[in-house]
DNA sequence: CACAAATGCTACTCTGCAGTATAAACATAG
DNA sequence: CTATGTTTATACTGCAGAGTAGCATTTGTG
C-alpha cells in the first residue's frame, strides 16, 4: 500500500494546487478503507450462510449503513463475489511466490511454500472457502480471470516438484498431477478447519507439511 | 430393492385381495422410479448451476412435466436437496464399508478403501460435488444428519489407519486426524476431476491410491 | 454565512421463483 | 358406459430481494 509521502508528486503537470491533490487522495483513501470494510463484512456473510442467501440488506446493516451505500462502491452483488474470490486465490497466489523467492533446495521451498499457503488460507478462511464454494455463482469472464489465477499457482507448484524431480530430491511421476493433489490437499484446510475446534493451526500447518513431504518423498527414505 | 416375489406376503393381515396388493406394489415401485428421476435431473442442474440458481421449472421441462408434478413428489426443494446430499455421502461410505468387509492386511484393505470409494466419488460426481459445495442450503437438522454420516465415514476411516498403525504397517502419528487429509484427498477428486478431461478416471483413482499409500507409509519403506 | 458538491438515506419498482388452488385428463371398477 | 379415485397440468399468489430515483444531510469553500 502507498502512503501519501510514497507517491510521486503530479500536482504540477495536473494543474492543480498541493492541496487540493493532498485531500483528493486522502478521501481515495477513505474509499478504499470503506470497499475494504465492505468486502470483509459480505465475506463474512458469504463464508456463513452462502452466496445467494446473503442480501445486501443484512451486509449493509451489519455496517450500519443501507443497501445504497453498498450500491455507491460497487456495482452489483456479483462484482462483491468477484473480488472476494479473487482475494483468496490471489492471496494464495502471492505467498507462493513469495516462498518461492527464498532460496534454498526444492525440499526446503516447498516446506516454506506448504508452510506459508496453508497459514495464509487459514488467515483468510473465508475468501478461500467462498471461492471454492461459489465459483458457480460468477460471471463467466469473472470465473475466467479466477480460473487464470488458480491455473497459475498449480503451474508454479508444478515447476518446483519438477524442479525437486531432477534433483532427485522427490518422487514424482508426474508433477503436474502431483500438483493438483498437493494444491487440493491446501484448499482442503480452509473447508474443515475450524478456529476453536479440535485442532489448533499450528498442528494443522504442520500436519500439510508433514503430508505433503511424504506425498514426494523418494521410497528410498533419501531425504529427512 | 425388494422384487415382487421377495415381499412376505401379508394380504391376508390387510383383509385385502392380493391382486390389489401386487398392484399397489407396482404403483410403489414406478413412484420410487419417478422419484429417482427428479432426482438425477435435479442433481444435474445443481452440479451445473448450483442449488439456488436452479429453478424447479427447469428441472421439470428437463422432465417433459411441470412443477406441481415435482411437488408430488417431493415436499419442496430443499428436500431434493437433502435427498441429493444423502446420496453422495450415502454412496461413499457403504462403499467405504464394504471394502472393508474384504479380508486382508491394513494396507491390502486401504487400498481397496481408496480404489472404490474413488470409483464412486467419480461416477457419482454430481451427488457428491452439491454435497460438498451446497451444505449451507441445509435445514440445521438436514445438515446434521448428513455431518453424522460424514463423521462415520471419517471414524472408520480412522479405525482402520488405526489398525495399521498397531501392525506397523503405517506410520501415523495421529489417525483421526490423518483420516481427514485422506476424505479430503477423496473428496478433493469430485471437485476437480473432468470426465473427458486430460486425465482418465483410471489415471486419477490410481494415483489417489498412490497418494494415499505414500502418506501413510513408514520412514524406512518396509512395505511394496 | 451562503452556496456547492459530495455522500448517504428513504421509499420505492420490478422481476423471478417457490409454492398452491383448482381444474382437466386419465385410469380403474362395477 | 358411468362413477370414483388418482395423476398431472393450468394458472395463479405471495414474497423476498436486487437494483434505483430522487430527496436529505453533511462537508467543505469563497
Amino acid at each position: 500500500m502507498h502512503k501519501l509521502a510514497d507517491v510521486i508528486d503530479i500536482a504540477d503537470l495536473m494543474d492543480k494546487p498541493r492541496k487540493k491533490r493532498a485531500a483528493s487522495q486522502l478521501k481515495d483513501e477513505i474509499t478504499a478503507y470503506k470497499r475494504r470494510r465492505i468486502l470483509e463484512e459480505a465475506s463474512h456473510f458469504f463464508f456463513l450462510n452462502g452466496y445467494e442467501a446473503t442480501t445486501l440488506d443484512s451486509v449493509a446493516e451489519q455496517l450500519n449503513v443501507t443497501k445504497p451505500f453498498i450500491y455507491s462502491y460497487y456495482k452489483n452483488k456479483g462484482e462483491l463475489l468477484y473480488e472476494i474470490c479473487q482475494t483468496g486465490i490471489q492471496l494464495s497466489l502471492t505467498a507462493l511466490e513469495e516462498a518461492l523467492s527464498v532460496e534454498g533446495t526444492a525440499s526446503e521451498q516447498l516446506k516454506i511454500v506448504v508452510e506459508r499457503v496453508a497459514r495464509i488460507i487459514i488467515e483468510n478462511q473465508r475468501y478461500v472457502t467462498v471461492y471454492l464454494r461459489e465459483e458457480k455463482c460468477l460471471l463467466p469472464e469473472d470465473a475466467r480471470r479466477i480460473r487464470d489465477l488458480r491455473h497459475t499457482f498449480d503451474t508454479k507448484l508444478a515447476a518446483l516438484l519438477e524442479k525437486g524431480k531432477r534433483t532427485g530430491e522427490f518422487d514424482v511421476q508426474h508433477p503436474s498431477r502431483t500438483a493438483i493433489w498437493v494444491s487440493g490437499l491446501l484448499s482442503w484446510i480452509a473447508l474443515w478447519y475450524h478456529e476453536g475446534g479440535r485442532w489448533s493451526a499450528t498442528e494443522v500447518v504442520m500436519d500439510a507439511i508433514t503430508m505433503v513431504q511424504k506425498m514426494v518423498k523418494p521410497a528410498g527414505g533419501a531425504h529427512a
